[in-house]
DNA sequence: ATCTATTCATAAGC
DNA sequence: TGCTTATGAATAGAT
């Protein structure tokens, strides 16, 4: 514009394009307030330098303001973020029906105001809730289970210990009857996991 | 600017207004466009008309995506629609919990922290309730192929009544095809239980 | 930042 | 609206 004309493209040099950068970032601002002042117009100016950083502006009122009501303008264009949730709302509304008719299900013995489609619904909702309550069984078991091997661990070591103190004191073949491996009232490591796996997987 | 300096307040003269508005607005948005160029920025600019038309720009990208580019980096100011959302979410959230939990205490099954026990009986509660649904599944189905029935058994005597006219008029051996005997489009009494149930059944 | 020489934008008029 | 033009503003390049 002045001191030689500019070409309309991306300025290589990084400090032109900075200078540049501030100065016309400076004058489109301006010019935002002067065409708001000067015809009582609602302008709103967003800018983001390359580098990331955001510089607005709205003239009468907020940005805020501004973008809600660019929203309520082109109502096609949603915010997806706003999408997301009223489809969340509105799966959580078809959850709580669900919900609420299967309580109403139960009370009433199923008063026929449930739809074949929402007792499928019902159905999966149930399914879905035995799948939880089996897995945290199955959670709890396994816990057990580990507790029990420890205590199995434990309980030989001291029979064990028993054990030798036992043959030291009366002899190695007396009291055969206590010692570790007539250990029926414990289970071995290996056979205790799967007799559980089995019952586990007939939930 | 040109011909006389202008006064940096609201044009009176709504002629003069209206060509000042069309002329800076033009003027503005060209401005946007070469900063967006050569300074390589992201601009949005959103105008309003004291009439309240929208003029928008975008330079690179959509101005939906400035926009959500704007409410991440202003992450304080949200969309009020968007909080009115959230909050509806985290309402129905609760509700749905309420009636969780409503249900949960119908079974008499504890809140949360649950024993195997316990959980062993919510299942075989969930297991009954399901049989209940599954049954008043049926039930529905059930009355569905009664009305079926009873449909056809109309439709045949209409059938029987038309071919019964059709004998009279034309004699006996015409029109054949339309006779009751060729039910193919209907089912027969006792084919149509049978395979209802089957269905019924892999449920 | 500040300073100019230039180009650009535009108010007024038609 | 669109065009013209005189003039004020914006700004590229240099300091």
């Amino acid at each position: 514009m002045a001191r030689g004309k500019i070409q309309m493209k991306r300025i290589e040099n990084p400090v032109h394009r900075q200078v540049t950068f501030c100065k016309r970032r400076a004058g489109l601002l301006k010019k935002a307030k002067e065409l708001s002042v000067l015809c009582d117009a609602e302008i709103g100016v967003l800018i983001f330098s390359a580098h990331g950083k955001l510089y607005e502006q709205a003239s009468k009122g907020s940005m805020q303001g501004l973008i809600e009501r660019y929203m309520k303008a082109e109502q096609v264009i949603k915010n997806k973020e706003v999408l997301d949730l009223k489809d969340e709302i509105s799966k959580l509304k078809l959850e709580i029906d669900v919900l609420q008719k299967g309580i109403r299900f139960v009370y009433g013995g199923g008063d026929g105001s449930m739809t074949l489609d929402e007792m499928n619904v019902l159905e999966k909702h149930l399914e879905l809730w035995m799948c939880h309550v089996r897995s945290a069984k199955m959670d709890i078991m396994f816990q057990e289970i580990q507790l029990l091997k420890n205590k199995e661990g434990i309980l030989k070591e001291a029979n064990k210990y028993l054990q030798d103190k036992m043959d030291e004191q009366y002899g190695i073949d007396s009291m055969a009857p206590m010692l570790t491996n007539t250990e029926y009232p414990l289970m071995t490591s290996n056979q205790y996991p799967l007799t559980i796996q089995n019952e586990i997987y007939q939930f």
